[in-house]
DNA sequence: TATTGTTATACTCTATAACTATA
DNA sequence: TATAGTTATAGAGTATAACAATA
């Protein structure tokens, strides 16, 4: 005689954003696969697009990636031709690294790949839940110390 | 100048379910190393709870994991007491799991482990918060063709 | 001929350390 | 002495294929 659960763990939400976000991940990532990028290239574009011309350092502060890695990430960016290594003004240790028009042009793309994700995950809600659930979210989020826009996946 | 950013990513539930996801996920995975298991071990664990001696293929099967996985789980899973591999009564290609008495204990101890996590993460939810979340998170993860108790972070 | 469990192999990722050139 | 970027190396993890025993 099987034992009693008890309790199941799709009644913890802790386990409901495990399974949720680890399925969401991956498609995002078969998603951007088209385009021939992951998750960390677009990482590291869109915060350059915030601020251009960082440091390799300041990008891996940012992102919570080591740096070793970083040089890497950089290395198939560039060879893709959507960032430049150029010269730090400040720092001759540095590279500055910026966005080349092609980033643009593929930022743009990633970015329908985002809210096409977003629209056919939340297909079954109405307006009201998906605001009710994106703020229950967003609290969760900011009471868990996690920093906006930033993804733990990513260092790991 | 910077370019203004089109809608942040923490304004987008698939991205905040990443975060929490992967978030939850490290905290678990940290939580259970004290137990000397993983998250796999104990979804297999889990899995004989709820069928005890079922072959290694069902497990597969269930859980997500290759059947090459597998022999390495359940090798570490006997060799910590926690299960036993036996004949199987039908097939005698198959081996039959079968869960030891420590394993119950374990799992008693990974359960602890889930309600911590749980509790912490929730903490500055009131109840009626909490439920809303619940549900909608269950509905989310229904809508979205996810098995109940099944985590897909296991299979990669 | 297909399936269960197993093993071997290669491939990818990651983590650590070490090196260089600057600061 | 410390830091930015790079490289080398070893370890973990994963995927593929192949194998023996059995269906």
């Amino acid at each position: 005689m099987p034992e009693a659960d008890p309790t199941p763990l799709s009644d913890h939400v802790a386990f409901l954003l495990g399974q949720l976000g680890f399925h969401t991940a991956y498609r995002f990532s078969d998603g951007l696969a088209p385009l021939g990028i992951g998750p960390r290239h677009f990482g590291t574009l869109r915060v350059l697009r915030e601020h251009d011309g960082q440091s390799q350092q300041q990008l891996c502060e940012t992102l919570g990636i080591h740096r070793n890695v970083m040089v890497g990430l950089v290395d198939e960016l560039e060879k893709r031709g959507l960032v430049e290594r150029r010269k730090h003004p400040a720092d001759r240790r540095a590279h500055a690294v910026y966005l080349l028009p092609a980033a643009h042009d593929l930022l743009a793309r990633a970015q329908r790949v985002v809210d096409g994700l977003e629209s056919d995950l939340l297909r079954e809600f109405d307006a009201a839940d998906r605001a009710t659930l994106l703020q229950l979210l967003q609290r969760l989020a900011a009471t868990n110390g996690l920093e906006p826009g930033i993804h733990p996946g990513l260092s790991r």
